[in-house]
DNA sequence: GTGCTTGCAAACAGTTTGCAGATAG
DNA sequence: CTATCTGCAAACTGTTTGCAAGCAC
């Protein structure tokens, strides 16, 4: 992964390269993006740089989000159950591991998924354009207080359909 | 898969010894679920069902559809950006393959998803508990009309949080 | 100065919930 | 008879949109 610092820079460039204008709030956005390490939420990116523009509001947050991600420079996963997630580190489809008790999200070393894509392209007919994987569970700090789970079903996951 | 009528009896009795009750709305409701092939929203079933039931409400559906769920008969496919999906006959998690353009969904013969999942606990330490793997591509009816397509970007995918 | 951006508030869509009346068992 | 179920409508949540004022360039 890129440092935190070259990541910034190269989303402004891109930004600018759209003639988008750099205010103030988008500027410390993008840092706020860039370093992020985890999987941020709209609202967590809010209040973090309410931090610094006390007057931001959500919806700025969302439509540098939007920007971000029509450029392709943002990947955002979406949540039918709970809040969208975004990578700006990681624009591209890969594979994420969610854990469902702390829905603390982390990127696992998973190969194997362009053959899969291949292996689908092949059987099916199919133009496959784009993927997601998601596997879910309980991170190690969450197992351990995990016994009284056991609550109903398994309940499977539930994705987002990409928008076209 | 098994045929409808074994599918239907199968949900009948699965609901009665969770003491549910078989209202009309619901038998009917489960006929459609079971002989549904592809991946109906709750819209769409909605919409069936009212031909049989023309007083039969949206909630109604959304609590059939979730008990299901509950038990564990039901797959749910969220979407963020659109209404969630539903599988009433392969419960569990598997591979889907949908057309971003008419949202055709169908399950693409994959294997290997077992692999890759014991392959994530084994590198992770994370207890992997379930997965979703979505395929995002046109299907061949939608390749040719496709040309014009190219609008902006790639815009990846954006599943649902799987519940607790 | 021009027109993109902000921030507020209202709109939106799909889903969920509360509750009074209906009904399966 | 009684606990569940239905159907309506209102509530909810995260996201999107419209628009007047603000600001980057």
């Amino acid at each position: 992964m890129t440092d935190p610092e070259t990541r910034f820079q190269h989303l402004v460039a891109r930004l600018k390269a759209h003639d988008c204008r750099m205010t103030p709030q988008r500027v410390a956005l993008l840092r706020l993006i860039a370093a992020s390490e985890g999987h941020p939420s709209a609202m967590h990116l809010y209040e973090q740089i309410k931090a610094q523009f006390p007057t931001t509001s959500l919806a700025t947050v969302y439509k540098t989000l939007d920007l971000l991600r029509e450029i392709g420079e943002v990947l955002e996963l979406g949540f039918s159950n709970d809040d969208n997630r975004y990578d700006g580190n990681k624009p591209y489809p890969h594979p994420h591991l969610i854990c469902i008790r702390c829905r603390k999200i982390i990127d696992p070393p998973v190969t194997l998924i362009e053959s899969l894509t291949q292996e689908v392209t092949r059987l099916t007919g199919y133009q496959v354009l784009s993927h997601r994987l998601d596997f879910y569970g309980l991170c190690p700090d969450c197992q351990q207080g995990a016994q009284e789970r056991e609550t109903t079903a398994p309940d499977i996951q539930t994705p987002t359909r990409q928008k076209e």
